[in-house]
DNA sequence: GATAGGGACTCCAGTCACTGGAAGGTCAAG
DNA sequence: CTTGACCTTCCAGTGACTGGAGTCCCTATC
């Protein structure tokens, strides 16, 4: 399979496929003509790690799950462990935008938002009128 | 005052400082020593500055937001409608974490994470007993 | 055989918002 | 006069790609 191929099967551009190369996640064989010659095997470690990253894993984190993946003798207990830390940095942020979420809303339902150029958002941005920490 | 007290006031680091100044956010004043001298209005600006990231606006945005409550004419429905764009983008950015982490917790809550090799986790980036779309 | 197109190749630069580190100048205290 | 804290600039690296330039290859059509 040539990377066009395998992009077209995997969802991933050419130019990450390429990339993951580049940094080692995958070694597809060469054709004569230099062309990427891609594998079954290949195109289903692609899969793997376009699905591990859509679920927000690092490319480090990637690396270490397809080496378990591939390691038949490995203790699931090892993935749980990746997958939960990946859970709480999941979890971190997503109240670090919650907080934001919840100040904004705040900010712009007190806005009028008319072309008087009075504004709490400003306001709160320069320290004014802002809650006591 | 030296980028030290303003880092010291603002809370931001005085690395940030600098590349907010190579950036043009701030233009502080020049000593004869070469040390920056940074007036009230330029630690008010950062503090501006830090306060505008933190709720996560981009660099730009803050560029933005600052001329904004610089120019006592400005209309505050320009601001607001910085904001709730941002708002978009941060509801939009959650959705997905929280994509990601209901998957996730649903893959964690199957893993036994003992010594054995089976693993819904891998199976699921495998692409094998995954729902169907 | 010439040519046109679509793909493939490599390599370099840019993204975003910093951050780290090296090499050196300045200042106040002891 | 030295020490140590602070300041300066400049360069490089982060993560995970992405865009673009310039070139080569393959297939099809005329």
């Amino acid at each position: 399979m040539n990377i066009g191929d395998v992009a077209a099967t995997t969802g991933l551009p050419a130019k990450t496929i390429r990339y993951y190369e580049d940094i080692g996640l995958v070694r597809p064989a060469r054709g004569e003509n230099g062309y990427r010659d891609f594998s079954q095997r290949d195109a289903h470690k692609l899969a793997f790690l376009g699905r591990a990253r859509s679920l927000g894993f690092s490319i480090e984190d990637c690396r270490t799950l397809l080496s378990l993946y591939e390691d038949h003798s490995r203790a699931s207990a090892d993935v749980k462990d990746l997958a939960r830390q990946h859970l709480v940095r999941i979890a971190t942020k997503i109240a670090e935008l919650e907080a934001m979420r919840g100040t904004l809303e705040d900010l712009v339902t007190r806005c009028h938002g008319d072309d008087r150029p009075d504004c709490p958002i400003l306001d709160d941005l320069a320290g004014d009128s802002r809650p006591p920490a």
